[in-house]
DNA sequence: TGTACATCAGTGAACGCGCGTTCACTGATGTAC
DNA sequence: TGTACATCAGTGAACGCGCGTTCACTGATGTAC
């Protein structure tokens, strides 16, 4: 049965939000074509329609999940606060993309790479615009150390079966982020 | 054809050992039982005489691979220093298996989640013993930070498809983490 | 605006394929005398 | 120490099963007049 024009892209958008939520849950390869379309409210067969392959789907998923990346307004610790709680580490599915697959992009053919690498440079300059430091450098530096750490204590926690390692895992970077900054501006110079 | 109880042992420990490297190389679901038999130089049929499954495989690989866990004589800086380098990176075989496998087990069932839980904590007693720091409380908070630090840094250079981009995620996470610790000790008390 | 036809988005059965797992069989090892 | 038999580690064909993908078909949408 056709559907008209609009409706079209409408399914499309399903279809991306779907396999963005599906992804993050599960991962790539727990996530069948038919469970993407399926939640998109079709049947597997039309899924080539849309896209070339899983693969290329994978690869426009991540694109578009790392599109609304608007400028932070927050400083560096106050993000990483939001980041490092019990809440994002429970919530897959709209949590961040990176800390959900960025270890699984690894294996992945090139064009998801890329798109994760695109949306690997933006988040860091988007940081480094909020980073605290003198200079360009000294803020970039901060901006990769502290998104390094973030991402690495979110996948720890998730890791941990104990809860109250994971729980630690959370507020210890938090703070140990914050003394950080707090300590770089005692310090004096940046640096 | 029957084998004596020695080559029994040793089969068991060649299974063990190549199933940690592909594993660790391509992940648990991309290595098939196959491809772990014969990389130990034997057939697909044995595999269930050494275990109940292919979950039971993979936590029994978990376990034994964060056994030689040996104190650290180095410090913190040494150690993140060899740790963030681009041999580590390129070397998933021989590499970190914290880095390599802990996104992927947090979607595994819960017997590999406990093993690799049980290496973490074995983990972050190692490096809060060579941190920097006057109290406990506080050289355990850098431990995890560094460590959280270092394994999401390993893993962003991994996937980065820019090796420019990868190498400086390397380099900067290093130098942010060696300034972080001259930093704190500059600042005197610790916190 | 209405009508007739071409288009094509969506459906669901069917396809190879490779996976984890099972099993009857083989023959060297271990054991009892 | 030798012999006869039981044991059991290893083999490879075979099994379900679920996956990605294909395709003939359907019927609503879009278009030409």
């Amino acid at each position: 049965m056709r559907v008209s024009r609009q409706q079209v892209q409408e399914n499309k958008r399903a279809i991306l939000q779907s396999a963005g939520r599906l992804f993050r849950e599960r991962g790539f390869d727990a996530v069948t074509v038919t469970d993407v379309m399926k939640s998109a409210g079709l049947t597997h067969g039309g899924f080539y329609g849309y896209f070339k392959s899983k693969e290329d789907l994978i690869a426009q998923t991540l694109a578009e999940l790392q599109e609304d990346a608007e400028p932070y307004s927050a400083d560096l610790t106050t993000l990483s606060a939001q980041y490092l709680t019990p809440a994002h580490r429970d919530n897959f599915a709209c949590g961040c993309p990176v800390a959900a697959l960025a270890s699984e992009t690894i294996r992945q053919p090139e064009g998801a790479r890329i798109e994760m690498t695109a949306g690997l440079k933006r988040q860091i300059e988007r940081l480094s615009k909020v980073a605290p430091g003198t200079d360009e450098a000294g803020k970039r530096r901060v901006a990769i150390g502290s998104w390094a750490a973030m991402v690495g204590a979110l996948i720890l926690a998730r890791m941990a079966t104990d809860t109250v390692l994971s729980e630690e895992i959370l507020s210890e970077t938090r703070a140990w982020l914050a003394t950080q900054e707090s300590g770089r501006t005692e310090v004096g110079s940046g640096r």
